[in-house]
This record gives C-alpha cells, structure tokens and sequence, in this order.
DNA sequence: TTACAAAACTAACGATTGTTAGTTACAATA
DNA sequence: TATTGTAACTAACAATCGTTAGTTTTGTAA
C-alpha cells in the first residue's frame, strides 16, 4: 500500500518527535529529514499542530476500539485481562513512534483535540478498571486496592514502546506470553 | 531549612518542566511564574540548561547511590528487590517533580551533564538486573525472562511519579506493602 | 505538445527564544 | 552615614520559531 506524502511527514515526524518531544522538534528538523525545505510541507498539512493530532488520536483511537470491544465481548475478568494486555502488545509493536507521542506530547495538543484525547484516555482507564473490579468481585484476583494493580498493569504497558526496541530477538508471541505471566502471576 | 534563591527557582522550574516538559518551558515562563523578570535569574544561574541538570543529576545520583547501598549489603535476591522498590517509592514521594524531568528531558542534557546522567543510568539498571540473575539462580525468582521481569518492575517504578499525585489518602507505608506484593506476587 | 495539478522552491513576516549589558533599589554592615 | 553585595530592573541582541505568499519545477493525462 502507498503512502500519501502526509502519512509519510507524519511517520518521519514521529520519530524525531519520539527523539527529542514535540517541543523541540522544528518544522525545519522535519522538512530536513525529508530532504525538502520546511515551507513545502505546508503543501500537504495545515501545519505542526495536525501532525501531531493525526499521530496521537490515530492510535488513540486504537485503544479505545480495542477495549470497547473487549468490554463487549463476554469472558471471565482474566481472560479479558489477558487479552487486553495482549491487544496493547500489538498496537505497540506496531505504533510504537505514535505512541511515544501520545504518552509524551498530548499536552501539547489543542482545542477540541485535546478534549477528545482526554476523553478517549479517560474512557480506556475507566474500562480497564471495571475489569480489575470484576476480577475482584469474582475473586479471580486478589482483594487488593484496585487502583494500585491498575496503576502497575497500565505503566508497564504504556512504557512497553521505550522497550521493544531493546526486545531483540524476543519474538512477538513469546514477549506476550511472558508478560501476561509476570503482570498477573507475579515474579515467584 | 532556608531554601536559597537558586533552589527556589530549581524547584518552581521543576514542576512547570513536569507540566509541559523542558523545551515548551521559557526563561519567561519560569521568570513570571517566580513574579520577576527573565534577565533577574540569570542573577542566581547560570542558564537553563544548568536548572536542568541540577534537577536531573540531583535526583540521579540518589537513585544511584542507594541501589549501590543495597547491592552491598547483603539479603536475599527477594529482600534486595524489596527494599529496592520501597526505596524507589520514597525518593518518588520526595522528588516527584525532578522524576519528571528525570523521566522525560534528561535527552536534553548536554556535554559531560548528558555523559553522567547515561552512566548513572546504566549502573542502575544494571545493579537491577543483577539483583534479579540472582533471584533466577537461587530458584527465589521464577526463571522467566530476566529483561521482561526488569521492565515490567521498573517501568512501573519510573511511572509512579505520575501516579503519586492521584495516590489521595492512600499512605506511603500501604502504598508500599500493596506495589510489593503485586510486583512480587503478582495479582492472582 | 499542451494543459493542469501536485509538490517543490525562495524570500520573508512577526513572534518568541535564551541570553547579555548596564542600571537601579534595597538591606545589612562598617 | 557611607559602603557593599544582593537581587531586582529595562532594553536589546542574534537566532530560531511556525507560517504565508508568490513562483518555479515536475510528472501525468488529454
């Protein structure tokens, strides 16, 4: 499949974005990057703010999608959770300079942009939530404060793209098999 | 203990670095908020750059020196690993601010500032590892994969200061019982 | 070959950036 | 009272920022 030219400043974007943050990323380190001069790029997007918001509510979307359809679908607390965690390996595996910048640069986001990341953001926690709840009402997970094992669970996910560089030769199904095991059976 | 007027401006820099992160900050940012000008800071430092390192270095070195401690002494892997994290917590508790700066602009450091802080880093990531190999060898630890176990704890570590704010009524000493055991015993 | 649209270019704009120079206000000390 | 050091100020600098206007090149379809 081809790519537009703005798919294409998007990607390159993202990952100088991922480098440095969106702040201290130039139009002019961008344009560079792609071998034109910066004024060009405003031939294909209306300027740096919708680079960003492309990048960040795309694979915001994702997640929310995701965990939407998870919520829906029945299942026990754990398989939802396995499940879960797997669905966000993949997304990261795939965005994982897309989600460099929805973990670091949303704030810069603007206007009704941001509002809707937020509720996106906000609605995805809310549902991871609810199946931690459940999970403890049904006594498939222990009765501990529910916030703390949300907290740990989401943190380990979202900091995922900073490490699957290093994953090496880690395999994609074995990386999921080991983090489900270490995130919900612990380490002993 | 009187803060002098260097530290001040560190610590009001810190928390806006944390809102909207090193380069979307100005001189005149930090300056209004301190109700002065911009040039009077330079009165007290010696650039933006040198407010950064303070902060980063500062807490830097904590982390560093105290993995140090606990890796010459001696315990078991598992008692290591838990005195490891309820130190991580309370350096957070302490420095949430400077943890954000740490976390998200140290890749503006520049010169032997940028040189230290990745040595630092590395040595603490690496007393973590070795504290983990050790837990696989003496059986303590199951014997999954030593890089997943890593990441998983310490990303969760490296989140918490984001966290600690919505962390509400929750005490220090149960928030630390409760990440121990998750981390350790995982949720199950 | 001509016509048209896509995508590059040059040049420049006003705003903001970190920082410097030189000056003034104020409090403590001699 | 005179002196001195601290910490504020005003004004301005060169550089860089995102962006716009207008023009030229390039590739494609008629």
């Amino acid at each position: 499949m081809k790519l537009t030219r703005k798919e294409e400043i998007v990607i390159v974007a993202a990952k100088l974005f991922k480098e440095k943050g969106y702040s201290a990323v130039s139009m002019r380190d961008i344009a560079q990057q792609m071998d034109i001069k910066a004024a060009s790029l405003y031939n294909h997007i209306k300027g740096k703010q919708e680079i960003l918001s492309s990048l960040v509510l795309h694979v915001a979307e994702k997640f929310t999608n995701s965990t939407q359809s998870i919520t829906s679908q029945d299942g026990t607390a754990l398989q939802r959770l396995k499940k879960l965690i797997e669905v966000h390996i993949d997304i990261t595996v795939h965005h994982a300079d897309a989600i460099a910048a929805l973990n670091n640069d949303w704030m810069h986001l603007d206007g009704q942009d941001l509002l809707d990341f937020i509720a996106m953001r906000d609605q995805y926690e809310e549902n991871f939530r609810s199946i931690i709840k459940q999970g403890i009402q049904t006594q498939q997970i222990k009765a501990k404060e529910p916030e703390v094992i949300l907290f740990s669970i989401l943190s380990t996910l979202r900091t995922l793209y900073l490490w699957n560089e290093k994953r090496g030769k880690l395999e994609v199904n074995v990386l999921k098999k080991e983090l489900v095991s270490v995130l919900i059976s612990g380490i002993v």
